[in-house]
DNA sequence: CTCCGCAATATTTTT
DNA sequence: TATTGCGGAG
């Protein structure tokens, strides 16, 4: 068997011989999915099926079978992380490292493909990759030159439209005039070239433009293209749900010849559709590729079945989709838990409690995790933690190459590395202040355009003029001596000292030194810590691709806390115990994708509660709070549709008080208010809760655009609330922790309860039902 | 050129 | 409530 680990020796897999030690463990499915080596393949992977582990096994079994060496396999990720992963698993398979293969992010192999032919699209092969903030400074200077109104067109939403346009294949001659209708005040269109032109003189391209880039070669340079399918005779995708239409041409490209593409993923957690990702593409695969093998992995080894129930039965109410039925042969397990709050504050109250309480029961924090629509809502639950003392990391903020500190330290090295990259230049021209300011770049930017040059080279000489007044000449004169010398410095300086003494002459790091805001110390310490992560690499030039495509989040061990995080983040994830707050209509589905997307965007919000569900292994937890304060406004709510989509005998709902409450004040006159949505009736306790906002507003439909939906709360609505608290003085009641119980007082929703075993408890309404009705 | 104060505005985020 | 961007004053 061991022969299998040579992959030089082509034919070794016969059909009569056993199937090699690697395919141990793996179900059925999976190997059929390892096994289906030619044509195009779909592999439809549900939550929690092993996906990883099959596309390792694939490609390696690639190898061993002797069908393609590393340098023949395309496998494409979307993350880094995913990408590393996938090389960490394959080099312990193969027990050798993962050189020479073509395995890493959509953006990292169209780079490394652009790099090699940039000349054919006007670049040369040291071309910049840009980041958000030089691509949004360049948007504003170009909608300035324009005369757009960036307040009435905010250059992020111009950003935004013409990344979609990007994300689609579409290059600027591509799209229709119809298409920008009136955005930017008719100039969308113009603004598009201009952006492009702009890129083309500063050697530089956004993410975007790496696949568009690519596409453009490919078609106009058959030869190239043949060059690459060629060599590529097995291809691999993952999460292909989240790829966009430009990824998806890039990959028909490059797998026509051979057409060994096996794309792996599941439409029920495609959830980036706002970012140009297509759930078409994986919808319509056998239709791009006749005759493609569809196999489905739905043996789930992560979640409990009633975990899994209630994630099938919700995500069923979507429309488009391969459909997948999710199987474990676990245990049952508990049900998933719904439960209700006042607001926010007490929400994060409860699940603070119930955290306690796990403690207690010796799980494991790193084993909890809080499963967020929205980042504000990390707030809430922070204050909470501190309270209690209850450790926690929240993930997501800015990303490490994101921080301010970063960007700068990056631009002077960039300039560096490329004399002429002007969006470099402009940001750190002034940073530190050296007194250079709008009028001086104004002069720059009028040489530049009169002479046709790069802004620094513009800066290089006017230096050497009189037009400048002294104090801006002497001083920019400096800077571009600094550039030239520390330039000269870079071939024989290992990169670390390099950046260390840029930083420290520039003036940059004695500007955080002096400065005496809090964030300071840890800019200071970020600085150090990218001085410490250049010193890996040999040139200065890898280092700005690693950091532009690669750099990941220095993000720190799990350790025994609780995470944190907003459930895209949570993709991929998988924890024992999950909490899932905020399921309330206008957060979750999140309003604004019910305005700007419909029912498509309806969907994919249905999709993100799918991925939300399916972290947990052991249990989950939804709940939602009856009042919300966004923005320092209060917002009544009403519990999310999610949960009557929830099959019931899949939940164990503790928020019945509030149904109850809701059932006592129910009368004709808010009933009429807004129909349709809810499946079940208000009498039916698995149809939801039904209530009204104080305004007496309509509530919501499946086709309901934005009406009234910020309602201040009124004294009644409280009441309403209040006077529906149903436990009072004497009732019996049941809660999950202490057992049995006696309510002795009732204050609105905080209630005191003697319990049989746990003694007298301060509870809120929300953790227990009556007695009467608890079994 | 810099600084200060007012006003608008606020999902999700990878590369 | 917190942040950020813009315009005016010094």
């Amino acid at each position: 068997m061991s022969d299998f680990r040579d992959s030089s020796e082509p034919g070794l897999m016969r059909p009569d011989m056993p199937l090699p030690p690697y395919f141990a463990g793996l179900n059925e499915r999976q190997r059929e999915a390892v096994l289906a080596l030619d044509g195009p393949v779909l592999v439809l992977a549900g939550a929690g099926t092993g996906k990883t582990r099959v596309l390792t096994t694939r490609l390696v079994h690639l190898l061993m079978t002797g069908k393609a060496r590393p340098g023949e396999i395309l496998a494409v990720t979307f993350t880094n992380k995913a990408a590393a992963e996938m090389k960490h698993r394959i080099s312990d398979m193969i027990a050798r490292p993962v050189e020479g293969w073509w395995l890493g992010t959509f953006h990292a192999l169209a780079a490394r493909i652009l790099r090699a032919h940039a000349e054919l699209v006007g670049l040369t092969p040291n071309f910049t990759i840009l980041d958000t903030d030089d691509q949004l400074r360049l948007i504003k200077q170009l909608m300035q030159a324009e005369n757009i109104d960036s307040q009435k067109w905010p250059a992020r939403v111009i950003l935004g439209v013409i990344e979609r346009w990007k994300d689609r294949g579409l290059p600027p001659d591509k799209v229709s005039r119809a298409e920008q209708a009136e955005l930017g005040g008719g100039r969308l269109l113009d603004l598009y070239r201009d952006y492009q032109q702009r890129l083309a003189t500063l050697n530089a391209c956004d993410f975007g433009d790496l696949l568009l880039h690519n596409i453009t070669i490919f078609t106009a340079h058959p030869d190239i293209l043949s060059r690459y399918q060629q060599r590529f005779r097995y291809m691999l995708v993952d999460e292909y749900q989240d790829s966009n239409v430009a990824q998806y041409l890039w990959l028909r490209l490059l797998a026509q010849t051979h057409r060994n593409l096996c794309v792996v993923g599941d439409d029920d957690q495609s959830i980036y559709g706002w970012r140009g990702a297509e759930v078409e593409n994986i919808l319509k695969f056998e239709k791009d590729f006749p005759g493609a093998k569809v196999i489905r992995l739905e043996q789930n080894y992560r979640s409990t079945p009633h975990i899994l129930g209630a994630a099938s039965g919700l995500i069923a109410h979507n429309a488009d989709r391969h459909g997948k039925t999710l199987w474990t042969d676990k245990d049952e397990g508990e049900k998933v838990v719904v439960a209700a709050a006042w607001d926010g504050t007490e929400e994060a109250r409860q699940i603070g409690e119930e955290i306690e309480s796990l403690q207690r029961r010796q799980v494991q924090l790193g084993d909890i995790a809080i499963l967020v629509r929205a980042g504000f809502q990390t707030r809430e639950f922070e204050e909470r933690f501190i309270t209690l003392g209850i450790p926690y990391r929240v993930i997501g903020g800015p990303r490490f190459y994101e921080r301010q500190e970063i960007r700068d330290a990056l631009a002077y090295l960039r300039i560096i590395n490329q004399p002429d990259d002007a969006l470099a230049f402009e940001r750190i021209v002034n940073v530190p202040r050296r007194g250079i300011g709008d009028s001086t770049m104004r002069q720059l930017n009028d040489l530049a355009r009169r002479l046709e040059v790069s802004l620094p080279e513009a800066a290089r000489r006017i230096v050497e003029t009189d037009e400048l007044k002294p104090a801006a000449r002497r001083s920019l004169g400096t800077l571009m001596q600094d550039f030239a010398r520390w330039r000269s410095m870079a071939d024989t300086l290992p990169q670390g000292e390099l950046a260390q003494q840029v930083l420290d002459e520039s003036g940059y790091t004695a500007m955080w030194r002096n400065d005496k805001s809090i964030e300071a110390p840890g800019r200071l310490e970020n600085l150090k810590e990218l001085v410490h992560a250049m010193e890996e690499f040999d040139s200065l030039g890898g280092f700005l691709e690693h950091v532009a495509l690669v750099m990941e989040n220095s993000g720190g061990e799990p350790g025994e806390m609780v995470t944190i995080m907003t459930l895209h983040g949570a993709k991929g994830l998988e924890f024992d115990i999950v909490f899932l707050p905020g399921w309330e209509e206008g957060l979750f589905p999140h309003q604004r994708s019910l305005d700007e997307n419909g029912m498509k965007g309806l969907e994919e919000e249905r999709r993100l509660a799918y991925v939300g569900i399916t972290r947990a292994r052991r249990r989950a937890t939804i709940s939602y709070a009856a009042n919300r304060r966004i923005h320092n406004q209060w917002q009544s709510a009403l519990p999310s549709r999610f949960l009557a989509e929830l099959p019931k005998e899949h939940l164990d709902r503790r928020d019945t008080n509030l149904f109850q409450q809701s059932r006592m004040n129910q009368d004709a006159d808010w009933q009429s208010g807004w129909g349709g949505g809810w499946s079940g009736g208000v009498s039916d306790p698995s149809g939801g809760w039904r209530g009204r906002n104080a305004g007496g507003q309509a509530g919501y439909g499946p086709g309901m655009r934005r009406r009234e939906r910020v309602i201040d709360i009124e004294p009644d609505a409280v009441m309403l609330v209040k006077r529906g608290a149903s436990h009072q003085a004497g009732d019996r009641v049941f809660h999950q922790k202490f057992g049995y119980g006696r309510v002795v007082s009732a204050d609105g929703d905080k209630l005191e309860i003697d319990f049989d075993k746990a003694g007298l408890k301060k509870v809120m309404a929300g953790f227990v039902v009556r007695a009467d009705r608890a079994s």
